[in-house]
DNA sequence: ACCGCGCTACTACAACTGTAGTATGCGCGC
DNA sequence: GCGCGCATACTACAGTTGTAGTAGCGCGGT
């Protein structure tokens, strides 16, 4: 399998959260940016990093002291992607998943046109 | 927990959406009606809609035969609700969302504008 | 009443996911 | 060079999720 196509669990895509917003970071660095209102212990986010990096979705980049560096080594976009064609297929279909935002408020008429608006832009 | 928040595995939401379109099912119909390229076995299929019995998700109707009969006792709305705003809490919103279905091909121009239009039906 | 078939209840397991400890080693400061 | 602190590598476990078998029961047909 491609490494674009690598499926992350829920917390797995948590820590990529962390690196694609960081750039780069290490495993104590990954822990302070979790929020959660009961932060998980070091040697979980341990386990998950290294569990990334035998999956290939992050790789060392560099050490400082004791510390190894990670960055991702996927595209946001392409794990956003899966989730989404896995949502849409439980779901099934993208009208009734952007529907649903609509009437539950998660998503306002203003939001519709703006991205009415960018879509065309980028269209053209 | 109200059994609207009810957190449902993917293939217990595979069998709700098939009980959602027959409106009641055995489990041997439930297994029938599961669209895979290798269905699972009947005990398996057996296992999934106990589990969502124990979780409140389904009740039992009537017997046929042998035959137990099972009927939603929870909304479609709800569990998409609670899929949809587990993905946006990981996604970071629901304007990335929607934009990304955009960008992705998975919402066409049009399928915009015909929300917004039934939005707008609704809003009145 | 009996038999066969199909169903349920019960049981068990493998892989996954999140959890987190401990021993050891490395790097930094003194 | 040594000691301390912090990190890694390794290890292990509980609960979850999907998997599916078997014994026994009940229903329907003869």
């Amino acid at each position: 399998m491609a490494k674009e196509r690598i499926a992350l669990t829920k917390f797995e895509t948590e820590v990529m959260s962390v690196l694609w917003r960081l750039g780069e970071a290490s495993v104590r660095e990954v822990q302070d940016a979790i929020e959660r209102a009961e932060p998980p212990a070091y040697t979980t986010v341990q386990t998950i990093v290294q569990r990334l990096e035998q999956k290939g979705a992050v790789r060392r980049t560099r050490k400082a002291g004791n510390a190894l560096y990670f960055e991702p080594a996927i595209t946001r976009k392409s794990v956003y992607r899966r989730l989404v064609d896995e949502l849409i297929d439980l779901i099934g279909g993208s009208q009734p998943l952007v529907a649903h935002l609509v009437e539950t408020g998660k998503l306002s008429l203003d939001d519709l046109k703006a991205i009415e608006k960018a879509a065309k832009r980028s269209a053209k």
